[in-house]
RNA sequence: GGCCCUAUCGUCUAAUGGUUAGGACAGAAGCUUCUCAAGCUUUAAAUCGGGGUUCGAUUCCCCGUAGGGUCACCA
């Protein structure tokens, strides 16, 4: 027989010892998978989330699927991919489908005591069958709760009735299982939706039957539709993923989930995961509920934006526009130099990545890859001829010459065509010649597209612009 | 309807007995390179109503009102 090494004597020790050195907080988030999760039940685990990680504890993510006839795999998949890209990670997963026999066996329990008892009533469905529910006997009391946001709570359980726990013995409904679980899991904070504060007494007088001890709860304020209802789908309440989809980054979505209901009592409001594990406060939380807000979304994604590094945005930008039909279809070229001349005058026009699509069937990117096509009475300025626009087009001609292709960026062609657009009114200088390279009434300025599409672009598109002149005929002044 | 929860600008919110009721998003105006965008500056905008308590109430208490949640063999 080998000798005992204390070292792996004291391995051994640790491990026995680790189920009573639970952590001291333990959340969850327990969604059902009957329909596409909404920005309301994700900040409920965005703030469990926080909770747990800020306190050292645990995150377990629980799939309530008790209900077969709802429930469905594709339900399920589609929050485990949502939590994914939230960057929520959790500790454990359990599914409550996989569980049966321990709800069994709890469920025998309490009627062995008494506590339960099965009851023979006509299925509410079809009343000529007849069905074995397991109801629990209620002790009809008085129940107070102190919820970490709202304070005392107090119900009277009568008003409850015996109510039902198990459609049959292997078909326990939520009330039961949830509080089965919670209290196996180790369960000890309860973060969920204002929707459970009424669930809230059936739970807890389960609790005392089961002889569990009873956790803490927080019921967090719902987050509402514009017409101030709860978020649902048919408010308009989109999947998270959906959000995905669309562009927005998951830090973002995150950053205004948790302040919907939440602020940190400064005026900061731009956080990451990190800033906000530590900035995190649930006695914070606010009682009323709050709308969803896109525009304000929109914003935080585009702080978020702007603090991405450069060469990160550049590369989502390429992969962004190689994917559309209209790069594929026109053989765009985007090379990682094009990507990152083109980022910081497309960064400044969106909020989020889906806008760069827009961009894009707005013909808004069009003339950094191509000659813009339009007609020559589009380069009159205001109050101008055609003509006098050709007379400050041919200075430009000229000017463009004398700046080397080495030399070719924004600032030294604004250097270069300043103080003559000073000179001769700069509507009269710069609507003509950014006519001449964007071809549409709105563009970022000349200069900075001139800087993007080169030398070579440049002179073309001028020369173009010049021909149109020659061409036109001004009809006489007004 | 019973029970429960909630109530500050349009929206998210700060101020919990004494503030010109603050910030952010959205809006308006102006400035900044023509247009757009971005940025900057300025601006408009709120304590649901009525009673108390108090020298003094956004804040504490009561009553209304409004909104929401929940009353399943859904979760």
């Amino acid at each position: 027989m080998a000798p005992i090494r204390p070292k792996a004597m004291h391995k051994k020790l640790s491990d026995l010892l680790k189920p009573f050195r639970r952590p001291k907080v333990v959340t969850r988030f327990a969604p059902s998978p009957t329909g596409l999760l909404h920005s309301g039940n994700y900040r409920t685990a965005v703030f469990s989330y926080l909770y747990a990680r800020q306190h050292g504890g645990k995150f377990i993510l629980r799939i309530e699927d008790t209900d077969k006839a709802r429930s469905k795999k594709e339900y399920e998949d589609n929050i485990f991919e949502s939590l994914e890209w939230l960057g929520l990670e959790y500790d454990e997963m359990y599914r409550q489908s996989d569980r049966t026999d321990i709800y069994v066996e709890y469920l025998q329990k309490l009627i062995d005591d008494d506590k339960a008892y099965v009851s023979k009533e006509p299925a509410k469905d079809d009343p000529t069958r007849t069905v074995e529910l397991v109801r629990f006997r209620n002790p009809n009391k008085k129940i107070t709760f102190t919820d970490l946001i709202r304070g005392d709570i107090e119900f009277d359980t009568s008003d409850l009735g015996d109510f039902v726990i198990a459609r049959s013995m292997t078909e326990p409904v939520f009330h039961f299982v949830v509080v089965v679980d919670d209290h196996l899991m180790g369960v000890t904070h309860i973060v969920r939706g204002e929707d459970h504060i009424s669930n809230t007494p059936r739970h807890l007088l389960i609790y005392e039957a089961l002889s569990a001890p009873k956790p803490t709860y927080a019921h967090l304020p719902l987050v509402l539709a514009s017409d101030r209802s709860k978020l649902s789908k048919r408010h308009g309440a989109k999947p998270m993923t959906y959000y995905r989809d669309t562009g927005y980054m998951p830090a973002a979505l995150l950053n205004y989930m948790s302040l919907l209901g939440w602020n940190p009592g400064t005026e900061q409001e731009i956080f990451d995961l990190k800033g906000l594990v530590k900035a995190f406060d649930l006695s914070k939380v606010q009682k009323g509920g709050a709308i969803f807000n896109e525009d304000k979304l929109r914003w935080v994604n585009k702080e978020h934006l702007k603090l991405l590094p450069k060469d990160n945005f550049t590369a989502v930008l390429k992969a962004r526009i190689d994917a559309t039909e209209r790069a594929k279809e026109l053989g765009w070229n985007v090379t990682p130099e094009l990507a990152a001349k083109l980022g910081p005058a497309v960064l400044e026009r969106i909020n989020n990545y889906g806008d760069i699509d827009i961009m894009i069937t707005e013909r808004d990117l069009d003339y950094y890859f191509s000659d813009p096509a339009y007609d020559a009475e589009s380069l009159r300025w205001k109050g101008e001829s055609v003509q006098a626009s050709a007379t400050h087009l041919e200075f430009i001609q000229e000017t463009i010459k004398s700046i080397s292709e080495k030399n070719w960026d924004e600032g030294s062609i604004k250097a270069a065509l300043w103080p003559y657009a000073e000179e001769h009114g700069r509507g009269n200088v710069l609507w003509p010649f950014r006519y001449a390279l964007a071809g549409k009434d709105k563009s970022p300025n000349p200069f900075t597209i001139a800087g993007i599409i080169g030398k070579d672009a440049t002179a073309r598109r001028v020369h173009e612009a010049l021909k149109k002149c020659a061409n036109h005929a001004d009809k006489p002044l007004t």
